[in-house]
DNA sequence: CTAATAATTGCACTATTTTGCGGGATATCT
DNA sequence: AGATATCCCGCAAAATAGTGCAATTATTAG
């Protein structure tokens, strides 16, 4: 990887998350943390970023202002991305669905990782898009009016081809006894239906959105593998999952 | 080998990764580093490309950047976008294949015409989700490292379930003997399975690409209905295509 | 056609840049 | 204050770049 490169995907990152961890970056892009800090300092200098004690944050006077990203609740989704992230390995199949926390979960895949990701988001496939390791496909299918992503009958039928290791899913609503729900309904038999194209299932839901019901089921709380939220996992919301045998990460 | 013609290759390279390495560059072109470095020097020097440390980068402020020469051809591509929109009818199934043109084109498209839109394009996928009155059908499939669209066995799967219309594609190189041609194997595959799925087929491409022949062969000019360019049409260059009784708008 | 001239290329050698690491300084947190 | 993380500095190894030169090839002049 050329060092423009690298300087180019930590703006990128700060872009997309506003800071940036040293350690975190020398993660991502497989280098020492010296380099990492030399880029930062360097980026400094041409006055791009900003450099604080330990990484870098965007900088308000910036000539190129970035445009900010507008992810509701974004600094929970950190947290909950990042957990997310420490689940990947190499060569797995992943199954992705919905644009906010997924869309900041890819930023935390190491560039080395090669997997393979399904996905029928509009933006997540674009994104991915750059990512030379990652075999990227798009479910085919009407696109929906509301969210840019293809759902409906095509891609259940698409889903019924593929078997994959991991599905993330970000869900809006979910409730001990009644499962998941959702507000809306083609997008909850989407839903459903790539709860049968893969092994585990991880829901990543904000904590805030426990306990909530909305009009569409997707499926039980039986279904899911694994629960991961920005609390962490002995928060007293999360007991009734736990017993019910969900992992909390 | 000559001069030139590595030349280009390393032009070529950047266009398609925006990146090139000089040690890559020497594998792929058998040359020593040093002719590779001295090659960078001279293109760099011209302002086609950035030099940087490890290999050289698309330079985004070149005079005749690529990207800029895209849009130096914006205005051609403009007429042919016009052009095309005209053949629309409301209630028609629509294909559409490449981001230059097709992208300009549905800004032509009336806001109360009703159409069905096939595409194998992200960015053309994305740009229709806000068109309330015009259903889109994303092509599923893997996506391709180089453009972000689906290629491939998916998508030519899924061209099998359906049947357009017209279909609107946009070529890079015709020859009245040799046919429609593309310089990438996958797309050149999936290209020709789009005309079979489709009663009519519409080809869209800049003048200056007549005549021009790439080494994967898409279909004859037999197989096309119409032909639109920038040219009025009755230009002497189109005369070849219309005595074999393809259209010209 | 031949000889002179120019351009191109690879190689050896040196210079520069980049990078990771150790050690000590500095900052942060409790 | 003590523990920990982060930072900065200098060094050495590795990668990359620049330079001069000789061999080869292409081009031009006569």
């Amino acid at each position: 990887m050329l060092k423009v490169e690298r300087q180019n995907a930590i703006l990128q990152e700060i872009r997309t998350h506003n800071k940036v961890h040293s350690s975190k970056l020398s993660q991502l892009l497989n280098v020492s943390e010296d380099t990492i800090r030399r880029d930062l300092r360097e980026l400094a200098g041409n006055g791009h970023i900003k450099k604080v004690h330990g990484g870098a944050m965007a900088n308000p006077n910036s000539p190129e202002s970035f445009r900010k990203q507008k992810i509701s609740q974004q600094a929970e989704r950190e947290i909950i991305a990042e957990k997310a992230a420490s689940l990947f390995q190499s060569g797995q199949v992943i199954l992705m669905e919905g644009e906010s926390t997924n869309l900041l979960l890819v930023d935390y895949i190491p560039d080395d990782m090669t997997l393979t990701i399904f996905t029928n988001s509009l933006r997540l496939a674009t994104k991915l898009f750059n990512y030379q390791n990652i075999e990227t496909v798009l479910l085919g299918g009407k696109i929906s009016h509301k969210y840019p992503m293809t759902l409906g009958i095509d891609v259940i039928n698409a889903l019924g081809e593929i078997h994959a290791d991991l599905f993330f899913t970000e869900i809006d609503s979910i409730h001990e006894d009644i499962g998941i729900t959702d507000g809306d309904r083609e997008n909850a038999y989407t839903k459903k239906a790539m709860f049968r194209s893969s092994s585990q299932v991880i829901a990543m839901c904000l904590s805030n959105e426990i306990g909530t019901i909305q009009p569409f089921k997707v499926e039980s709380v039986s279904q899911i593998h694994m629960i991961i939220t920005e609390e962490s996992p002995d928060h007293h919301q999360l007991n009734r999952f736990s017993n019910k045998g969900v992992q909390i990460l």
